[in-house]
DNA sequence: CGGCTGACAGATTTCAATATCTGTCAGCCG
DNA sequence: CGGCTGACAGATATTGAAATCTGTCAGCCG
């Protein structure tokens, strides 16, 4: 059984994530969240400091599924541009999926960026950071030209936004579109990538 | 005087761009816009069929008065990189100025970005055909070299969706992180177009 | 002792009654 | 006649009282 013994952060963390599932940000409590643990909702705030802390320890866990297939291609060897391209297909596609299979945890994901979140900041960081090391590895293959790597990584990463960023989330409704609209603007990066 | 003869669609335009510049688009009514005009608000919806037209009226007069030096500059016969980036340039400053100097037209202008209104869509459509007709130039001038021209301006207006998209104006704050972010990605879409 | 409980204060949310707004239209007025 | 008015119905917003929630803590229990 998962009663056992006593309360732990993880089974708070999955108790939550059921609750922001089913209520979405707005009307999820902590009230609810000890309610779905059978304890009283104090002995939540034993192991998290606040309302906001927990969700952003939810969202961070759920952001952090898609970090592992893409660090995998991050970690490759093969030539960066084709690599560079999954990675951000990759993104693109883990980015709809959570959109469509889990809206309410995708709004909570909403609450977390327009407040500034450093949870985002976090993830935007550690994202950007596995761009740059591609754009690194192509650099050094002589696929790639540029002057300042991370400066490059951050470009690359803002000029897809309308591809990853939360916010755009309304326009990737039409999936032949979207496609078509990536691949056109990756043509163009990559281009950029290789330098004239 | 203004108030001379019968009520003007012009009027009504400028009695509500007031409106909702003082009350913002969630508290501004029709009551308040016939109110500033002395008229009954019946006579508003004999010239708007609904409030939203109205607002969506306003907004589209409003956002067209950065058209023109933008017009100005597509137009132009210099070389079509520098003047790309000079467009570019003058369309996030614009935005970001009517950000700053005009929050509450903004919010409408964001509210009918949500609504997905057809004025929007002409907004975007307008800007992107502008971007075309620049890269055509530079195709011409065989400083460019692109496939297919529209589906390249596409690409280019969402990759600086960043710099425009009104979604985004939370990050446009700091300016001095803004322009680098900008040229860095300036850099990189010029490479792109010029090819390789 | 370390962790859970249940009661508490202040902040936030809900709910239902009330007020205002949107959109329509018959009638009036120039 | 074309356009404005003011009254109206239904929809939406506001308000204030009651309920619920967040965050804290003294005390209990294993």
């Amino acid at each position: 059984m998962t009663s056992d013994s006593s309360l732990t952060p993880e089974q708070i963390l999955s108790a939550a994530e059921d609750v922001l599932r089913r209520f979405g940000p707005t009307k999820a409590t902590v009230v609810d969240v000890a309610r779905a643990l059978g304890v009283s909702h104090g002995s939540v705030y034993r192991h998290f400091r606040s309302k906001a802390s927990l969700r952003e320890a939810v969202t961070a866990r759920w952001l952090d599924q898609a970090h592992h297939s893409l660090h995998a291609i991050t970690v490759e060897t093969g030539p960066a541009g084709e690599r560079l391209h999954r990675w951000l297909a990759t993104l693109f596609a883990a980015k709809r999926k959570k959109a469509l299979d889990d809206p309410e945890l995708f709004a909570t994901y909403l609450v977390l960026v327009a407040e500034n979140s450093h949870t985002v900041e976090a993830h935007l960081y550690t994202l950007t950071a596995q761009i740059s090391h591609i754009i690194q590895d192509g650099i050094h293959q002589g696929e790639f030209t540029a002057r300042h790597t991370a400066t490059t990584a951050h470009a690359v990463f803002q000029a897809t936004a309308h591809f990853h960023d939360p916010v755009h989330a309304a326009e990737w409704a039409d999936a032949e579109r979207s496609k078509a609209d990536f691949e056109a603007l990756w043509s163009l990066l990559l281009s950029g990538l290789k330098g004239r």
